[in-house]
DNA sequence: CTGTTAGCGCATTCAG
DNA sequence: CTGAATGCGCTAACAG
C-alpha cells in the first residue's frame, strides 16, 4: 500500500503542504509561480501520490460518498445501481451498498451516522410512504431521494414513471396491431387487494383509454401465486375464453402465466392469444417465446438522475427543502406477442 | 446531521476522551470502574453518540470498506453482491461499488488507494489472467479475491465453482430421466472459437462421462448471435435431426434458441426436445415455458465465500500469501424441459 | 503572495 | 488506573 502524503510531496518539491494542496485543489485566490507549480506537479508524478480522500473529507466535513439502499433481492435495484453508479463515478463520489436484509430503515441511520455518509438513495416499492423515515431525513437533514416512492408528498425529492402514460402507450400499441378490445389482467401481491399509487394509476388510465375509445373495460384481477399452485385457475379461464383474446397485463408475472396456460392448451401466443406486459421488472420478457413485448421502466435511467439529484443537493447546487419530482417516460419494447391483423 | 464526538461523551460523563474509547474498544489491559463504564454509556446513549468510522480508520490505517468490481451489465455480478453484501454487513464492513465502464483494472487501482479501501473483490470470466494486474496487487500488498478468474494460478485467492462435476450432475439427471445420448452444444462468444478453462472443464468432463457410458460422443459448436440473424440455421438443424433428442447446452442462451426454434417448427419441448442447461447466468430459466432445468452456478454463495475469506485476509486471520481456491458445488434446478420416459 | 499553524475525531502513547 | 499530549493526512485560516 502506497504510503505517500503530501507531506513528502512538499517536501520533495522542497515547499510545504499547503502548496501541495493548494495546487491539488486549485483553491481560488491563490498563486503560484509556475515554477514551484511544475516542480510539485513533478514530485505528485515521481512519488505517484494519491490524495487521501478519507482525510480530506475528514477535514472537509464530507465523504465525497453516497449509499444506496434497496432489496437485494429483486434485479430493478441493480438496474437502478447501473445508473447511480455511472453517475458517481464520473462526480467523484463513491458509491456504498446497503442491502437490508428485512428492508428495515433504522439501522441505515446507524450506518449513516457512522459512516458520515453524505447521502442517501433508496430504491422504495410503488407509493412507499414511511412516515417516521422521513422524519428521521428531516431532523438530521440528510440528503436523500427517493426512487418510486412517495409518489404523493412533495417533502421528499423522488423520481418517478409516469404509469398513466405507459398503459396508455401500451393500449395504443396494441390497437393498432390488433383490433380487439384489451382486457385488462391485474395481479397483486400480499393477502389482499390493495392496490398501490401505481396501480391505481394505471387502471384508472386504462379506464380513460377504453371510455376514450368507446369501450368497455374488462377487468381481471387476481392474487399472484406461484404457478404450481395456481395454474388450473389460469387454464380454466383461458380455456373458456372466445379466442383470438387481447391481454394488458400489469406485470409480466400475469402474462407469464398466460404463455404457461397457453402451452397447456396449445394455443399460440401473439396468434390465439395477444398479451403484453405493463413492466419489465423481472427482465425475462426478451428470453420468452415469443418474445413478450412491454413497457419497460427506465430503472437505470431513474438512477441515474437520482444520483445526480442527490449530489446536486450534497453540493448545495439544490437545497434540501427544494423537493420536487422527477418524472421520466417509459420506454416501449416491441416483441412478438402481440401479432398484426388488419381491420 | 449528528455532531456528536467523543468528547461530547467525555465531557458529559466526566472523564476523559481516551476512557471513551478504552471503554468503545474495550482496549486490553484496561481496567475501569464498574461506576464510570455505566455513566459513559449512559451518555453515549442519552447524546445517541455514534463513532465516526473514517476518524477511527484514519487512526488505525483502516477503512473497514471493501470494494467490489464487476461488469455492471451481467446479472450474476448482482447475485454476487447479494452474498458479499450480507457478509460485509455483519463484519462491519461498507461495500463500495466499482462497476468500470469498460472493465479496466487501472482506474480501480486509483480509487482504492484515494480512498484507501482496504480490500479488493472482482468479479472476473472465467479463465480470466491477468498478469499486470496480478503484479500490481503484489506490489502493492493489497488484499484480493477474485470470482471464477485465475483458476490455474495459485498466487491469487479465487473463489470458484467446479463445472467438471456441473456437466456430470448434468448428465446423470438427463440420462436418468431420458435414454437417448445427450448431444453436448456449445456456444461460444466472440469472433472465433476459443475456449476458456471453463469452456474446457465442461467439454473434458462430457468427453468423459459419454466415453464411461460407452457412448460416443456428439458435439456442436456454434457462436453467439442474436436469434433474428441465426434463427435460419437453428430452425435447419433442429428440423433435420431426428426426434426424440437430449440437449445439454453449455450457457443457457444455446437452450433458449432451441425453444425458439421448436417454437417454430411446432415441436413440444420436454417430449421430441430435451433439452438442458449448464448454467442460469441470465436468470431466465424458470421463467421459459415449459421451465428450463439447469444446472445453477451459486454466484451468491461465491461472493459470501469471497467476502469471507477477503475478510480474513485484511484482519490478519488469513496471510496474504496464502492463496489457495476455494471450491463451490452447483446447484441442480429440476424443471419441466427434460421429459420422463421409461427405458 | 508564501509558509506556518491549528484542528477535523479518533486511538494510542506517555506522564501522573 | 486515569488524564494530557501526539499524530493519522489533509485543508483553511492565519501570520510573515
Amino acid at each position: 500500500m502506497s504510503r505517500v502524503t503530501s507531506k513528502d510531496v512538499a517536501q520533495r518539491a522542497g515547499v510545504s503542504q499547503s502548496v501541495v494542496s493548494a495546487i491539488l485543489n486549485n483553491t481560488p485566490g491563490i498563486r503560484v509561480s509556475e515554477e514551484t507549480r511544475q516542480s510539485v506537479l513533478k514530485a505528485i508524478r515521481d512519488l505517484n501520490y494519491q490524495v487521501d480522500i478519507r482525510a480530506r473529507g475528514l477535514r472537509k466535513g464530507r465523504t465525497y460518498c453516497i449509499a444506496a439502499m434497496g432489496n437485494m433481492n429483486t434485479p430493478f435495484f441493480f438496474q437502478m445501481l447501473q445508473g447511480a453508479m455511472a453517475v458517481s463515478l464520473e462526480s467523484g463520489y463513491s458509491l456504498q451498498l446497503y442491502g437490508a436484509p428485512g428492508g428495515e430503515r433504522e439501522p441505515l441511520l446507524g450506518w449513516f451516522t457512522q459512516r458520515r455518509i453524505d447521502g442517501i438513495l433508496t430504491q422504495d416499492v410503488t407509493s412507499y410512504h414511511d412516515a417516521q423515515w422521513l422524519n428521521t431525513v428531516h431532523t438530521h437533514k440528510i440528503p436523500y431521494v427517493s426512487l418510486e416512492g412517495y409518489p404523493e408528498d412533495d417533502r421528499v425529492s423522488s423520481v418517478l414513471m409516469d404509469y398513466a402514460h405507459s398503459i396508455e402507450m401500451a393500449l395504443d400499441f396494441m390497437w393498432d396491431r390488433v383490433p380487439i378490445p384489451p382486457v385488462y389482467l391485474e395481479i397483486y401481491g400480499g393477502r389482499e387487494y390493495k392496490p398501490n399509487w401505481g396501480d391505481r394509476q394505471r387502471l384508472a388510465s386504462y379506464k380513460t383509454w377504453m371510455e376514450r375509445n368507446g369501450l368497455e373495460p374488462q377487468i381481471r384481477t387476481r392474487m399472484d401465486r406461484p404457478w404450481a399452485e395456481d395454474q388450473a385457475w389460469w387454464v380454466e379461464w383461458l380455456g373458456s375464453v372466445r379466442t383470438p383474446i387481447s391481454v394488458l397485463s400489469n406485470w409480466s408475472r400475469g402474462a407469464n402465466h398466460l404463455y404457461r396456460a397457453a402451452y397447456r392448451l396449445g394455443l399460440r401466443i401473439g396468434k390465439d392469444i395477444h398479451v403484453m406486459a405493463a413492466d419489465n421488472t423481472e427482465r425475462v420478457n426478451e428470453y420468452l417465446v415469443p418474445v413478450l413485448s412491454s413497457i419497460e421502466v427506465p430503472y437505470a435511467e431513474m438512477g441515474a438522475k437520482a444520483a445526480r439529484r442527490l449530489i446536486d443537493m450534497i453540493e448545495g447546487k439544490k437545497d434540501l427543502n427544494d423537493t420536487g419530482k422527477i418524472w421520466l417516460s417509459p420506454r416501449l419494447i416491441e416483441g412478438e406477442s402481440i401479432g398484426r391483423s388488419f381491420r
